[in-house]
RNA sequence: GGAGGGGUGGGUGAGUGGUUUAAACCACCAGACUGUAAAUCUGGCGCUCGAAAGGGCUUCGCAGGUUCGAAUCCUGCCCCCUCCA
């Protein structure tokens, strides 16, 4: 249940042996250091768990959920997450990703990632026990001198050893010197709030690390690092990122969430119910027998897991619609319930289609008509169910399109109101015309 | 400052004058199959004109040049890497 606050006794009690074990193990890739992580647990004291990200990225995906799920997991045990708006180290690019230099953001711009990454964020996580705050609050007032004290506490040996400036290094790719500082900041970021863990996939291990040194340099105790799994990507190759497109966000519509999840190779299945979901740890271990067995069809498991990971984020009625779409134009290979709308109007001897298109822009374009029929590939086009013409005319070849239920190869059609096309299998458009509706 | 190496399609990466819209692999798209948008197999994968056959244009960091013809040769520029100082 998203969004809902929590009850606010403090939770020594709630700490019995099962809950320290999961919280100590699923989904956890390693915590440094794991004894003290537990003495800080027992201790009673409300914790500060830092948690930070970066505003050029707003976008939280099922990858960032496997963390956010902990944090709120602690939460609910009385400790508070504190967020960090990375609004200098964005501009600096996590050196993880081989990013490209990136344009440097406007404040404005980064206020408004941050608004819509939070809007994201505290669909998983509790509002009212985060407190949010933005680096430029203590890097604001830094100056040459304080860099340079910064820089001065680590070598080149050291940083040397982070697997991404190693890897980098060994196969001879830059590295810009202000990635050096990327770690440098995030890790003033656990001093300025007097981090007592902070939170990251296994990638952030290092960042996390120099956090934990800086602050005991500096006096204070040292951070714990709660290090998360990476999640693999929908491809079930590489870790779920946006830049792959292998990812499921957190925004994604129901449909195309639940349809996201039943995309997922059989293999990744049960990886997902374990870090995901709820689901305790004897049935995961049941539904492992029964589907190496072969005793369930794993398909019926995987729309389970569609399901329980869609309601996290969205309304029970809108999962079941979900589901039903699914069954009803994959597994059906029907049209669905609704296709999206295209409004066209014939003009001579033209047809002028207005779309949202396949990418999201509006756009308006013609397809000629001769007696009566319409040019396929160029509707296909007009109605933003192919990028160019060229693509149209190879799914038409292909045989990748259906009017009204029929395989269609023609090079002309009859243009019908209402008509639906159906273009690969998840490609719909309902051919609506101007100020008619059907 | 000096010496050398390199920049190829979404990614990795072949290709050193013509058969190159550029191998191969990955990703992606489609079809077949399957009670999954899994797996597997097959095909496709720049734009445009054409019903089709086929034609035109565009592409190998950027800009020029040599040549009947250039990703491949030459010149200048930009960027990256290594070694020396």
């Amino acid at each position: 249940m998203p969004g809902q606050p929590l009850p606010r006794e403090r939770g020594d009690a709630l700490l019995d042996d099962c809950t320290l074990n999961s919280l100590l193990r699923r989904g956890v890739s390693e915590i440094i250091v794991e004894q003290e992580f537990v003495e800080l647990l027992r201790s009673g004291k409300s914790l500060r768990l830092k948690m930070g990200f970066d505003p050029s990225r707003p976008d939280i995906h099922l990858g960032h959920v496997v963390g956010l799920r902990k944090l709120r997991r602690l939460q609910e045990l009385g400790h508070k997450v504190i967020l960090i708006v990375g609004d200098w180290t964005a501009q600096i690019g996590d050196p993880s990703g081989e990013s490209v230099t990136r344009p440097m953001l406007t404040h404005q711009e980064v206020m408004a990632n941050a608004e819509s990454y939070m809007t994201q964020f505290f669909k998983i996580v509790d509002r009212d026990r985060t407190e949010t705050i933005l680096q430029s609050e203590w890097f604001g007032k830094f100056n040459l001198a304080t860099v340079i004290d910064l820089t001065r506490r680590f070598t080149l040996a050291q940083f040397l050893e982070r697997d991404d400036f190693a890897r980098r290094y060994q196969a001879r790719r830059p590295i810009a010197i202000t990635e050096f500082l990327y770690p440098l900041l995030q890790a003033y970021d656990s001093v300025a709030i007097r981090s007592d863990v902070e939170f990251g996939g296994t990638d952030q291990k290092f960042n996390l690390l120099v956090g934990r040194d800086l602050q005991s340099m500096m006096g204070q105790r040292p951070q714990q690092c709660f290090l998360m799994p990476l999640l693999v990507g929908t491809d079930g190759v590489q870790k779920m990122s946006k830049s792959l497109g292998n990812y499921v966000a957190v925004d994604d519509a129901p449909k195309e969430m639940f349809g996201k999840v039943m995309s997922i190779g059989d293999g990744l299945m049960l990886n997902y119910f374990d870090l995901l979901t709820d689901a305790p740890p004897e049935e995961i271990e049941e539904m492992r027998r029964a589907t190496s067995e072969g005793s369930v069809n794993p398909m019926e498991l995987k729309k389970r897991l569609a399901a329980e990971i869609t309601a996290q984020f969205h309304p029970a009625k809108a999962v079941e619609e979900a589901r039903r779409h699914f069954e009803r134009t994959v597994q059906g290979r029907e049209a669905p319930e609704e296709a999206p709308e295209v409004r066209y109007e014939v003009l001579g001897e033209v047809c002028v289609v207005r779309s949202d298109g396949v990418h999201g822009e509006e756009a308006r374009r013609e397809a000629p008509i001769q007696g009566g029929l319409v040019a396929t590939a160029d509707l296909i086009w007009a109605a933003g169910l192919a990028k160019s013409k060229s693509e149209a005319k190879r799914l038409l070849a292909q045989s990748a399109v259906e009017i009204d239920e029929a395989r269609h190869t023609g090079a002309s059609v009859a243009l019908r109101n209402g008509a639906v096309i159906r273009v690969g299998r998840r490609r719909y458009a309902r051919l609506v015309e101007m100020d008619r509706r059907p």
